[in-house]
DNA sequence: TATACTACCATGCTATACAAGGTACTATTA
DNA sequence: TAATAGTACCTTGTATAGCATGGTAGTATA
């Protein structure tokens, strides 16, 4: 709670939250082409810059899985434990179309706040 | 709590999301020209689709200034109640430097998983 | 048997967007 | 003067969700 001294916070705060939003966007992206499991998603996403933490996106698959976005079997690794893999269904392919759209529209809005077009 | 009727949910679910992580930097960029007022800023995020209720900007607003990013004074209207003016301090110059550039990179990334860029 | 590695998962905290409702000042109109 | 409408600012409560932290379990190696 030092006021002065951690004044950067704001601005990894803030990168954060720029991230966030991306989330689902960006799993949904890693699975388009297939089968996934957990920690390759991690692996990748970090190579991405993306996200860093397992506890945020265990959850999130969870939360993807129970809304029918997404479903996974469980298959047995050669060397260590099974894997969870994932891949979409076709109502998390509508989702991705869906949220390339807006993704699309809210960089468009972006460029135009950048360059000043705010005019009533 | 329905979980059968609303399977759209997600989706402006998802939606939100990508407009949360972006709101700070809208909103430094709508201030990065001079003073601006409250409600108009609220209006010219409608504009750009990018948000839509008050309840979220009035406390936006207090945590910039308070974390010294964003200054205001009073001014009276012609028409009528006073109005708040917010205007970028230098930390908020920087803050918006480095929220540009983070963007930059966020959208890279993103344009980079979209062409299936992801291998080991 | 012990250590290391991989992979999956859960709990508690905190930040924050949103819904809903409220205050106060000005101008218009009856 | 009193009532209504419009503008602008603000607060409280709730739910969501990322993150820190710590834990379980299977396999391989020494």
């Amino acid at each position: 709670m030092n006021e002065t001294s951690d004044d950067n916070s704001l601005i990894t705060q803030s990168e954060t939250q720029m991230r966030k939003g991306m989330l689902v966007y960006c799993v949904l992206l890693l699975l388009k082409d297939g089968k996934v499991y957990t920690s390759e998603i991690i692996r990748s996403l970090r190579q991405a810059q993306l996200i860093v933490v397992e506890g945020t996106l265990y959850p999130l698959l969870n939360r993807l899985a129970k809304d029918n976005v997404l479903v996974y079997e469980w298959q047995e690794s050669e060397q260590g434990p099974p894997r969870k893999y994932y891949w979409l269904t076709d109502d998390g392919q509508a989702l991705l179309i869906e949220l390339r759209s807006n993704y699309r529209k809210l960089h468009a809005s972006i460029n135009a706040l950048e360059k000043g077009a705010h005019h009533e």
